[in-house]
DNA sequence: TTCCAGGTCCTAG
DNA sequence: CTAGGACATGGA
């Protein structure tokens, strides 16, 4: 819910737990212990929100494949990889682009419309009171292109398929394409690059270049390199920068 | 005041 | 394919 996901931008989070509204209704989530805890959300929402049927022993087999992601884990250990609406995370990555998490979650709660939702028909808006600067344009063009279905005939696709398509979206590059597809579209292979992944990858592994970094991503930790993702981006974060 | 932020797009070499 | 700059806005 903390971890730069999509949830970071749509949940408020409220003296340990967290709220939003989803379909008209306020919902609320949280964790006491080992359980997880929530208020008018179904047993099946969280099944597939949380990714409770990943199998985190397996995948920390696979990607605590060196001493560095070994103490990533430990330290982040329970951490998920959650599942999203497409547009949300969609528009949510769109703001994110050369923005900060303060002033997406800013940017993203402008968006929500009456049911607390994302509207699909962003292009009808007037957005300029959200000051989505250049992003704007993105969002708006964005938003025609995906009505009818287009996330569901993307998510049939393989990885590289699905995230060729996605590309062609204005503001979708290669870093946005891999968040939708990781944290909405359930392709765990998919590898988001941004500053941050970028710098781990050079100060704990030695890899520079975006074409090497991928490369290396998929040779040491397909088909979970999303997971491996996750975790090195708390750990730099919290090693090298932001986050206490 | 200046710099930077979970990048993308466009133009050149 | 790699390199460099523009791009809106706001918080530090």
């Amino acid at each position: 819910m903390e971890s730069g996901q999509p949830p970071e931008f749509l949940w408020i989070k409220n003296k340990n737990k967290y709220t939003r509204l989803l379909n008209g209704r306020e919902v609320t989530l949280w964790q006491e212990g080992e359980e997880i805890k929530s208020k008018r959300l179904s047993h099946n929402y969280l099944k597939e929100f949380l990714r409770l049927d990943d199998n985190l022993r397996e995948i920390y087999e696979v990607i605590g494949s060196d001493m560095k992601m070994k103490k990533a884990i430990k330290e982040f250990e329970g951490l998920r990889i959650t599942r999203n609406d497409p547009w949300e995370t969609t528009a949510s990555f769109i703001c994110s682009i050369n923005s900060n998490i303060p002033r997406i979650k800013k940017n993203v709660q402008c968006l929500l419309g009456k049911d607390g939702n994302i509207p699909l028909e962003l292009y009808s808006q007037d957005l300029s009171y959200v000051k989505l600067g250049f992003r704007e344009r993105y969002i708006r063009e964005t938003s025609r292109l995906i009505t009818g279905g287009f996330f569901e005939g993307i998510e049939k696709l393989g990885y590289y398929e699905a995230r060729e398509k996605l590309i062609k979206l204005p503001g979708v590059g290669p870093k946005v394409a891999d968040c939708i597809l990781l944290f909405s579209l359930g392709k765990l292979e998919a590898f988001p690059v941004d500053v941050w992944i970028a710098r781990a990858m050079k100060r704990y592994f030695k890899i520079e270049g975006d074409k090497k970094v991928r490369a290396f991503a998929r040779k040491e930790w397909h088909p979970y390199e999303g997971y491996a993702q996750q975790y090195l981006y708390m750990k730099v974060r919290r090693d090298f920068g932001k986050v206490r």
